[in-house]
RNA sequence: GGCCCGAUCGUCCAGUGGUUAGGACAGCGCCCUGUCAAGGCGCAGACACGAGUUCAAAUCUCGUUCGGGUCGCCA
């Protein structure tokens, strides 16, 4: 070894030890007579001091600048009175230097690597190795070893086994769309990377593996999101003979431990709540609620259904519904403000936003008059005004935010509104750890664009015992045997009990409309291994990634948790792909690239 | 594919029609023996690209490229 201790582990208890340290210099301060250089390794900083006594290292020592990699070999001291830094673990030593050599010299980094100081995100990646050095990212990838570490230390002492499933698979269209490989060997043909190894963990139960895990890399050529990547990492589980429960408890013991394990510095909300996605959606607008914060949405419809106020009235009359929450302390919005809310509304898919600001003057609810309330609805008379503001738990000074329309519209509407009105109030703190299970999802939802049914987790995924009939008469209807575990307003992880004979199978194809030739082309192997005594069967997914943003105290987006992500566009700017490629590897593949010419608009 | 935001020294920021385009950090030079975001003095260093408006553009408009956010999309 280059090193006789790593420079972060360096304590009093290391006092007159000769050590060899080796690192990057993470900062020199030079006094002229006296030079001080922290000296960084992936444990941490330890100073080292220069004396001019032996003109030779101290020579060296003033060509350090920061990056260079060197060697030290000095003694370990105890710092004179007075110098001690309490904000290092190292603090309270230094290495006097009796020698010191240059193991690799470097160019003036493009970007500060010695602070966390906010850098452009295309140089972040450029230089992604410079980047990786920086304190939070380093943090940030030790955090999520830590977390794949506990995940199978955990499993391993409930007799899973973590079995390896294939990256090169066959394309199985639905859902997101495949990155493809062509085949070299079959002209024409390709393998498809995984967009999770859903079919292959059912098939390992049929074969009777069961208890499996997988930390398993995920691939799907969709546009890219602050938390989405085009490949990322999901813990992939399934177990047989167990039912919804089993596996809610047991996802939920391990998410819970990891976070007492993992990030204790945050503060965990206990016992985690059970909702169902009826009532997430209709009390948070969301089926993954960010239960950090109240803000909870109230029906008002039968308040204002007979209402002056036509917009709300004509709404009810056509069965549809009026809802709305309490931004507390929100009264005296701007014009300004008023307007960013609407268009958040409008951006999904609200037709309007109705707001009812109550002025903190009013002695109370019941004392309110019309001179206290401020409203584009001036047709609400003052008594349905009171109603409202009682319903949603207003008090003078507060705001109300009202939507009306359709259930599947207005829900998710005023779900984001109070996502927004929460991060305006600072209400999404990030030191707060609020998990969250929904359960009882809907099996399929309806696709108004493509006009068809779609399965809403996956066409797995099981009907409750008692829906299954409503499969032909009321396929929305059909609640499934689904799960998913959320935090902080992010999904975490997502499960359900699987299908596991033949004929239920392919009853739910049928539902969601597939010709059976292409029922048997795409899953016949899987419905034809249900045939040979697969077991009953569940499991969940849940994306690693994501979880280290959550956990961290710093990441920012779900690049802040990989270690060389792809930018917006798909881009790798350190390495460059995607490139071309030489034509004779195409040749190889069998494939022409044909260019063709953007028609002029 | 749509919408929004952004692009100024190596980095991070300031600069709302006429500026010698400013600062901090980094770099380079000189000084400095107890600093730790060391300090002092000095030097060097930038308006992404292309059109347009204007007497005059870093600044206004359009486009391109790139980055970010987001809707669609993500079974």
């Amino acid at each position: 070894m280059l090193k006789s201790i790593d420079c972060g582990q360096l304590r009093a208890d290391h006092n007159e030890q000769e050590v060899t340290i080796a690192g990057w210099v993470n900062r020199r301060r030079d006094h002229g007579g006296l030079i001080f250089i922290d000296l960084r390794d992936s444990t941490g900083l330890v100073q080292v001091v220069f004396h001019p006594d032996s003109p030779d290292i101290f020579a060296t020592a003033e060509r350090f600048r920061s990056e260079w990699v060197v060697q030290v070999r000095g003694k370990v001291r105890m710092r004179p009175n007075g110098t001690e830094n309490p904000n290092l673990d190292t603090g309270a030593v230094e290495v006097v230097a009796t020698e010191a050599t240059v193991l690799n010299a470097s160019k003036t980094p493009p970007f500060d690597v010695n602070q966390d100081a906010p850098v452009d995100e295309l140089l972040r990646m450029r230089y992604r190795y410079l980047d990786l050095r920086r304190t939070h990212m380093r943090e940030n990838l030790r955090l999520r070893h830590r977390i794949v570490k506990f995940i199978r230390d955990y499993l391993d002492d409930l007799r899973f086994i973590e079995i390896e499933t294939p990256i090169l698979i066959k394309s199985t269209p639905e859902g997101a769309r495949d990155y493809l490989v062509p085949s070299r060997n079959h002209p024409g043909n390709f393998y498809a990377l995984p967009q999770s190894p859903q079919q292959l963990k059912q098939m390992l139960m049929v074969a009777g593996a069961d208890r499996y895990f997988q930390i398993a890399r995920c691939f799907r050529d969709e546009d890219l999101r602050a938390d989405r990547q085009p490949e990322f990492t999901q813990l992939d589980l399934e177990m047989a003979f167990v039912e919804p429960d089993d596996v809610i408890d047991m996802m939920v013991d391990l998410y819970i431990k990891m976070a007492q394990a993992l990030a204790p510095q945050k503060e965990l909300i206990l016992p985690v709540p059970r909702l169902t996605y009826a009532d997430a959606m209709s009390r948070f607008g969301s089926d993954k609620p960010d239960l950090r914060f109240g803000l909870e949405i109230s029906d008002l419809t039968d308040i204002v259904a007979g209402s002056e106020f036509q917009v709300f009235s004509n709404v009810v009359r056509d069965g549809g519904m009026v809802k709305g929450f309490n931004a507390p302390g929100y009264g005296d919005i701007t014009r300004r403000q008023i307007d960013e809310l609407v268009s958040v509304a409008r951006t999904y898919g609200a037709g309007g936003l109705v707001i009812i600001g109550l002025d903190a003057a009013a002695e109370s609810i019941d004392a309110l008059t019309t001179d206290h309330v401020r409203t584009p609805a001036k047709a609400l008379s003052i008594e349905e005004i009171k109603a409202i503001a009682t319903r949603v738990g207003a008090v003078p000074g507060d705001l109300i935010l009202i939507a009306a329309g359709a259930q599947p519209k207005v829900e998710p509407v005023l779900g984001q509104l109070r996502l927004n009105i929460a991060e305006r109030l600072g209400l999404n703190d990030r030191n707060k750890l609020a998990f969250c299970v929904v359960t009882d999802f809907p099996a399929l939802e309806w696709l108004e664009d493509s006009q068809r049914w779609h399965a809403m987790h996956h066409p797995f995924t099981a009907p409750q015992d008692d829906q299954w009939d409503l499969l032909e008469t009321d396929p929305g209807a059909v609640i499934a045997k689904a799960y998913d575990l959320a935090a902080n307003g992010s999904e975490l992880a997502g499960g359900s009990i699987r299908i596991h004979q033949r004929a239920q199978q392919e009853r739910v194809f049928a539902a969601l409309g597939y010709p059976q030739a292409e029922v048997d082309e795409l899953f016949g192997h899987l419905l034809e291994a249900f045939e040979y005594g697969a077991p009953p069967h569940g499991g969940f997914a849940g994306g690693i990634d994501r979880l280290v943003v959550t956990f961290s105290d710093t990441a920012e987006s779900i690049r802040d948790a990989i270690a060389f992500p792809k930018t917006q566009a798909g881009v790798d700017p350190l390495f460059g792909a995607p490139s071309p490629v030489a034509s004779a590897q195409l040749d190889d593949l069998h494939i022409a690239i044909v260019t063709v010419d953007e028609p002029e608009a």
